[in-house]
DNA sequence: CAACAGTTTAGAATAATTATAATATATTAT
DNA sequence: ATAATATATTATAATTATTCTAAACTGTTG
């Protein structure tokens, strides 16, 4: 739970000027208890629900891909429609639930990062990671 | 490398009728010896250079999407500006080039399939992918 | 061949995202 | 504090990938 003046040193460490609207989103992103995952619109839905004044959707996308910059956050693709965005910006792996849409953090206690055994010559990993894709069952018992 | 009836059979046998344009996909996609990555305008591309009528870009996704629903090309989230597909069908790994935005299939020899400790709860799992993503070690020596 | 269902097509529609350029705000220098 | 500068926001237009539509066409079946 930080505060508006912790957000105000954060963005200002980093090089970005600590404007009303980038506070504001700070807040709806990192001011709670757990990660989660979002999309550019769910974003832009949540702000414009709790605050009178709305902040346009450019400054939107422009904040997410800044925070993202500065690592804030990761972009993760499941599906090409839209990009989802995620707080949790540690390496781990996810669920992706295709009936609903839900993309479920999961750790190296429930997915064991995989062994890369042999790398691209003269290239740097940047990240491994897994994706699992569930459904429901429709192949009912026998 | 198989023969234009080749295809008609196959496309046949799994209940789509065997067009022209249908036909042309088929060749430029399996009558290869080596798997692919390919986006839909890539596909596009290739065909319109190797033939003089033209295949409306409906067609072509309307194509590439019966292809896939058959299980005759998957489909993988890399980035979300576009979708690309894959010629190989099988459960298989990817590096992905940040530099060149290539993708590299890799197998479980160089990357084994993880293993999914605890799946959630009356879900199936559909698949278990892992993608490396990699790019040019600008971290030089020291 | 006739009839029908399935397919292709051009073009319009949609949706996510990015670009533009004018206005506003934050920071820095005076 | 004020002015100058750099950066950010905004509404709106542009772009891009993809899907929809509805008319024309083609493959299949009898
Ligand atoms: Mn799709
Ligand atoms: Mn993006
Ligand atoms: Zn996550
Ligand atoms: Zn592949």
């Amino acid at each position: 739970m930080l505060k508006n003046a912790e957000f105000t040193n954060k963005l200002r460490s980093s090089g970005l000027r600590p404007t009303k609207q980038r506070l504001k989103i700070c807040e709806v992103l990192f001011n709670r208890d757990h990660t989660f995952h979002f999309t550019i619109n769910d974003l832009a839905k949540n702000i414009s629900r709790e605050l009178n004044e709305k902040i346009s959707l450019a400054t939107v996308y422009n904040t997410v891909h800044a925070f993202k910059k500065k690592g804030y956050l990761k972009e993760i693709s499941i599906n090409s429609d839209k990009s989802y965005f995620d707080t949790n910006t540690t390496n781990h792996h996810h669920f992706f639930d295709e009936d609903t849409n839900e993309l479920i953090d999961c750790d190296d206690k429930i997915i064991e990062t995989p062994k890369i055994k042999k790398n691209i010559l003269g290239k740097k990993i940047n990240s491994v990671e897994v994706l699992v894709k569930v459904a429901t069952d429709n192949q009912n018992q026998k």
